[in-house]
DNA sequence: CTGAAAGCGCTTACAG
DNA sequence: CTGAAAGCGCTTACAG
């Protein structure tokens, strides 16, 4: 393998007496090819495949003040990433609709404080124009004060608490969402509605919750409310509660799918028959919700739709935009355990 | 937010002014601190706290020619990723790595043609030093050949099949593992021993396969050989096709952990017990390992340490040096499946 | 130890 | 449509 002798590349400087024209003239066919005569064009381009020329980012950011490139920041841990398969469903849907759009996206996990400090540093640094902040809790309002403030444009995946107004975002209708779910509940005929509530550092934790709640009215039960992590360990540690602390229980309503196979595993575990003895709704439509034993009932999130308009927006603001604020509608998806 | 009003960042020109030096000395303590007086050293330290300057890293790229970043290339989809424990391993060690040494990583996902192009633009055209090649197959010797010509250095984790010479990897010793734990099957009393092997464009799935072939010599039966793709699900289908072909196998090396748990989820099913009736050995000492019932007896892979070297060997070539072949050894973890 | 100057490889008004 | 020239913000010999 050689290294040390790697031969110099190719410039806009070599393209130009390749092709007979200036560089300023390689410049403009480079950039969308408006202003050069098709002569011109073609011998450009005989000339930059002769020479193999290929651009240098570095140069060229330099000169527009531009990387074409913005960053996934997600604030959680390798462990949750892994766990939480939301994540990856944002992750993947975000890649592509950036890639059709010809920006490179790069990924940076930032679970501890130190890199969170890496993180700040590579991001206000203007490695990117942008970012898209995609994490389920507050996290780190002195990271996203600090890139505020060095001018870098955010857009939040869910509303982000002491953001809403300063930050773009787009969010699923966390509220609406909750009511939905909770008033199909009812209309099945329980009424003795418990919730497995989300973090109450979550935008999508308070929401489902104050949803569940306004939609319940005078019938809402303080003791019928537990709240978890999001994680399937604490939907089981929650349904467990509930049900010892109630059982007179006949419906679940759980902030996230997750949750909502935990409190099934527990559900089966004592016996108690779903969704005939208690009915279980979930949130998000997650793979899970299709791989429980009673498949899982549950409010969909327009997942692709959020990171598309994500990536939108966020364009939207590096090109000088204000910031807007979207919310976009959940679905019932009706399956088995309710 | 404001964007488009984003206020002119301080240079090295502003903080050169404020402490009263050239911008040359500027540079110089940016870059170390050689050859600069304390002085002068207090004076741009303080420039730079008071203009809260940031270096421009387009720029540093453009003078330096380095971008003191690699990439983390990982031929692989995204159910992959988040399907086999190992890349998650793999990717929190470099990255730990990679951070302390102060070099950035980029993670590139590229599991479709569409993706490895863009991999491939994005790499030859200098937006990283070099860069970490993580697969299980073979994947595309296109991608590898073009990466390799444009004289960007590689290491590779695992042996990658048809560029041994050309490129630097660090791999564990399959072979010597593989036959470790076919000998340790054989030291509990068990002659009829299958295997689960791995992938055939893997050199981890061929050269475990050696192991075992070598370290039963005579007793080999080709009928005992059955191959998964290193996922859960081909686990059970070998497993399965192995018990119907053969009765009297009294023990099973699977090439991976994840293989080996399928495996146990068929012996479970049928009622066969482990280890009494069927010993099983795995591969990896993934997380898996210890939350199988019964846990799993293993061989494990240095993910840490192959981390550490892939990591080393990549700043050594992109140093200039020239790159080098490591083969780490695995270690036996002995659980209650044999 | 330090400064002046050239150079890294692009883009972009500007004049034509 | 095209070229000459300045500029993006650093680093790095070089001379002192």
């Amino acid at each position: 393998m050689s290294t040390g002798d790697r031969p110099r590349r190719p410039t806009v400087s070599h393209v130009a007496a390749e092709a007979g024209v200036s560089r300023g003239t390689v410049s403009r066919y480079l950039n969308g090819g408006h202003w050069v005569s098709p002569e011109a064009e073609a011998a450009v381009a005989a000339a930059i495949r002769k020479t193999g020329y290929r651009i240098n980012p570095h140069a060229r950011s330099l000169a527009t003040q531009r990387t074409n490139s913005v960053a996934f920041l997600l604030t959680e841990t390798f462990e949750r990433l892994f766990e939480d398969p939301n994540f990856a469903r944002l992750m993947r849907a975000t890649s592509a609709a950036l890639a059709e759009r010809d920006v490179s996206l790069v990924f940076i996990l930032a679970g501890s404080p130190a890199e969170r400090r890496r993180a700040r540093d590579f991001i206000t640094q203007g490695h990117v124009d942008g970012v898209l902040l995609v994490s389920s809790h507050q996290g780190e309002p002195g990271l996203i004060e600090e890139i505020h403030r060095a001018g870098v444009p955010i857009i939040a995946c869910g509303v982000p608490l002491g953001f809403e107004r300063k930050l773009g975002w787009v969010a699923a209708d966390d509220e609406a969402g909750a009511r939905e779910m909770t008033a199909y509940l009812r209309s099945l005929g329980r009424s003795r509605i418990a919730t497995i509530a989300g973090p109450r550092d979550t935008s999508g934790g308070v929401q489902r919750l104050v949803g569940f709640r306004s939609e319940l009215g005078d019938d809402f039960d303080a003791d019928l409310v537990e709240h978890g992590d999001y994680s399937e360990a604490s939907g089981r540690a929650a349904m467990s509660a509930l049900l010892d602390r109630d059982p007179t229980i006949d419906a679940v309503f759980a902030a996230n799918d997750l949750m909502a196979a935990g409190a099934l595993a527990v559900l089966a575990e004592r016996g108690i028959s779903v969704p005939e003895r208690i009915a279980v709704g979930g949130f998000d439509d997650a793979a899970v919700a299709t791989e429980t034993r009673p498949a899982l009932t549950t409010m969909r999130q327009p997942f692709d739709r959020i990171s598309q308009e994500m990536v939108r927006l966020l364009l939207q603001v590096i090109g000088g935009e204000k910031p807007a604020a979207i919310t976009l509608p959940t679905e019932l998806v009706v399956r088995d355990s309710a």
